[in-house]
DNA sequence: TGAACTTGTGAAATCGGTTTCACGCCTCGT
DNA sequence: ACGAGGCGTGAAACCGATTTCACAAGTTCA
C-alpha cells in the first residue's frame, strides 16, 4: 500500500544531477549552482523526501539522537519535575532537528549496558538529570562525548551543566521570613549530600549572616524530600525550639509536612509559624494554606540544557548555565 | 583516544569465519556450528563488540526505535502521570533491548513534523499517550505501523490499547460512599468528551442503578480536572442541593477543590460530606484530610504498553488490556 | 547406487546516504 | 597568452551491518 520513500538516485534523476550534488544541496553546502539547488529542493519538495536517518547516521557517524539519561534508582522519573525538565528539552532539541531518546535506567555500573550504550557513539550527546555516577560522567566526557549535566557537580569540574540558583533561592526564602518579622528561623533541608541542598541551606545561612547574626546548629533539621520526613523533622524542631516562628523546608513536600506538624501541635500556620518551601510544585498551590515557595522554572532548565548541548554539537564555547528563582508568596509565610 | 570499535570485518578474521556467519551467531540463526558458533561468541566477548545500530538498521529496515508521542498542546508531559507512564514504558522497552524515542510535540497536524517522522519508517512501532488526533493514528495504523494507544479509543477499533478500567473505579468510588451511608451522592467529572471520563461517570450510573435508583441530573457536574473547577462546581452543587452527603470527583485535583469549598461553607469532611477522588496521586497522599481514592497503577499501564508492543512487534497476537483498579481508604469518606 | 534433498558456509549485492577525488572549465596575474 | 588556482560537478569508494545466492558436503529414499 505505502510506497516506497524517495532515495537520492530518484531526486538524482529528477532534478538531473548527481546524488553527491542531492547531498550538497540538503547539507547546506554553499558552492552549488543556484538553479541546481532550486531544482533539487523543487523535486525534494514535490516528492515529499525525507532522509534516511539510519543511512545518514552510517555514512556521516553523526545520529542525530540525544540521550536523555535518568537514574532509576530513586525512581526519579516519576517525580514530576524531572519530566518537566524532559519536555523542555524534548521540544527544544526537536525544534533544531535532534531527536530525543530517553533512558530510564539503573546507572549502577560504569559498565552496565547504558555505559556501553553511550559510549558506543550510539548518541550525539547525552544529558543527565542527575549527578550520580561521576565515574561515568568523566568517563564519557574524556571519550569526547557532549555532556550537558543538569545540576552542579559536586566538585569543581568543567562540565557543562544548567541548574537553578539554588543558594539565591535559600537566601531569598530565608530573607523573607525574617523581614516578615521572624526571630528565629529553621530550616528543614533535604538531602545536603547534593550539591543543590547544600547550596540552598548556604543561602539560608547567608541571610542570617548579613544580619551579623549565625542561626543554631540545632536550628537546622536534616530531612530527605519526603512529606513525612518534614513533618517529624518540624514536630522535633519545635520539640526543642518552641519559640520557632519561621521555617524555610527545601522543598513543598517537607514544607507541606512541617505545616502538618505545626497545625497538629495547635499552632497557626503562618500566625505562629510561616512556612516557606522550595520548587512551586503542583502541591503548593493546591495545599491550603497557600504555600509561599521559590519558584524555580523547570521547563526554562530543559531548555537550557537542550541549548547548551546544541552549542556543543556545532562547537560553540559554552559556559554552565545558572537560572534565577522566584518568591512566590502565598499565605505560609 | 578512543580505539574505533570492531567490526564484522575483524571478529570475522579474529574468528576465522565470514562476516555473514558473524551475523548468523549474532542474530541466533540455528544451523551454525556449534564450535564456530562459540569461536564467534568468544572474541564478540573479548573485543566487548557492540553492533552498530544505524548500519543494522539500515541493513535491516529495523530500527529498534519505539517513539512514545505525547500532545504538547495542553503541556500533558508536566503532569507527572503521563511521566510515571513513560518511565514503565521505558523500562520494559530497554528490557527488550528496545529505546524509547520521546516525542513531546503538538500533534495538531496530519502533515506535521511528527506525522511524517513516524510514517517515514524510522521507528518500528509507536506508543500514543493519549487519543487526540484519531487521523493520524488511523492513517499510522493503516501503513502497518505497530500502534499502542494508551487510553480508551473512541469509536469500537480494533487498535490495540491499554487502559485503566475507569468504569470500575468509578462504580467503586461511588458504591463506597453508598455502602458508607451516603443518601445523596453527586459526581464532579472531568472531560466527558474523553473516553475515560465518561466511562467513569457511567460507572457512578451503574452504582446508582443497582440500588434501583437514578441520580438526579442536577448532581452532574462537569469539571475540567483542575482545582479551580472542582472547587467552583462543589460550591454550585452545595448551592442547588445542601443536603448533598457525598461526592466522587473524577480526579483527586477536583477533588481537594471539592474539599475547600465544602470547608469553606462551614461544613466538613467526611462528616457532612464524604469526597473520594481518583488517581491516588502525589497531592491525594499529601492533603488533609487523606484522601479516599481510587488508585490506578500507572506505572503498570506503561510496562502493558510497551509489552503490547513489544508483542506486536513479534507477531504475537494482542488484545487491549484494561488494567484494574484499587480504592484506597484514607479520611475523606 | 544414484538422484534428490538438506545443511552449513562464504562471496557478493544491498540498504541509502556522505565524502573523497579527479576532472573540466573559468578567472586571474603577469 | 599561458600556467596557476579556484570552483562546481559526478563517479566511485565507503559506512557496517543483513541477506540472497550459489556451492560443496552430507543425508535420505527408491
Amino acid at each position: 500500500m505505502s510506497k516506497p520513500r524517495p532515495t537520492y538516485a530518484v531526486i538524482a534523476k529528477e532534478a538531473g544531477v548527481s546524488e553527491a550534488t542531492v547531498s550538497r544541496v540538503l547539507n547546506g553546502d554553499e558552492r552549488v549552482d543556484a538553479d541546481r539547488v532550486k531544482k533539487v529542493l523543487e523535486v525534494v519538495e514535490r516528492l515529499g523526501y525525507k532522509r534516511n536517518r539510519a543511512a545518514t547516521a552510517l555514512a556521516s557517524g553523526r545520529t542525530n539522537l540525544i540521550a536523555v539519561v535518568i537514574d532509576d534508582d530513586l525512581s526519579l522519573f516519576t517525580d514530576p519535575f524531572w519530566a518537566t525538565v524532559t519536555s523542555g528539552i524534548s521540544r527544544v532539541l526537536m525544534e533544531n532537528e535532534l531527536q530525543t531518546l530517553l533512558m530510564v535506567t539503573s546507572l549502577n555500573s560504569v559498565d552496565g549496558p547504558v555505559a556501553h550504550y553511550l559510549q558506543g557513539g550510539e548518541v550525539d550527546g547525552a544529558i543527565f538529570l542527575q549527578l550520580h555516577k561521576d565515574a561515568l560522567v568523566r568517563r564519557l566526557a574524556k571519550q569526547g562525548l557532549p555532556l550537558v549535566l543538569t545540576g552542579s557537580p559536586h566538585a569543581a569540574t568543567d562540565f557543562v551543566f544548567v541548574d537553578t540558583d539554588n543558594f539565591g533561592g535559600g537566601h531569598a526564602a530565608t530573607k523573607h521570613l525574617i523581614n516578615r518579622g521572624c526571630k528565629k528561623v529553621a530550616i528543614i533541608t533535604g538531602d545536603i549530600e547534593t550539591v543543590a541542598g547544600h547550596q540552598r541551606l548556604d543561602g539560608y545561612h547567608q541571610a542570617y549572616r548579613e544580619l551579623g547574626r549565625v542561626p543554631a546548629k540545632t536550628l537546622t533539621a536534616q530531612g530527605d524530600y519526603s512529606y513525612e520526613s518534614g513533618k517529624a523533622e518540624m514536630a522535633r524542631l519545635l520539640d526543642s525550639h518552641p519559640d520557632i516562628d519561621g521555617v524555610f523546608a527545601c522543598n513543598d513536600l517537607m514544607a507541606l509536612g512541617a505545616i502538618a506538624a505545626i497545625e497538629e501541635m495547635g499552632l497557626t500556620v503562618p500566625g505562629n509559624v510561616a512556612v516557606v518551601g522550595f520548587d512551586d510544585s503542583l502541591v503548593a498551590q493546591t495545599a491550603r494554606p497557600g504555600l509561599t515557595t521559590v519558584r524555580q522554572d523547570i521547563v526554562a532548565l530543559g531548555e537550557a540544557a537542550a541549548e547548551l548541548m546544541i552549542a556543543q554539537l556545532r562547537n560553540e564555547p559554552v559556559e554552565p548555565r545558572i537560572l534565577p528563582t522566584e518568591l512566590v508568596i502565598r499565605e505560609s509565610a
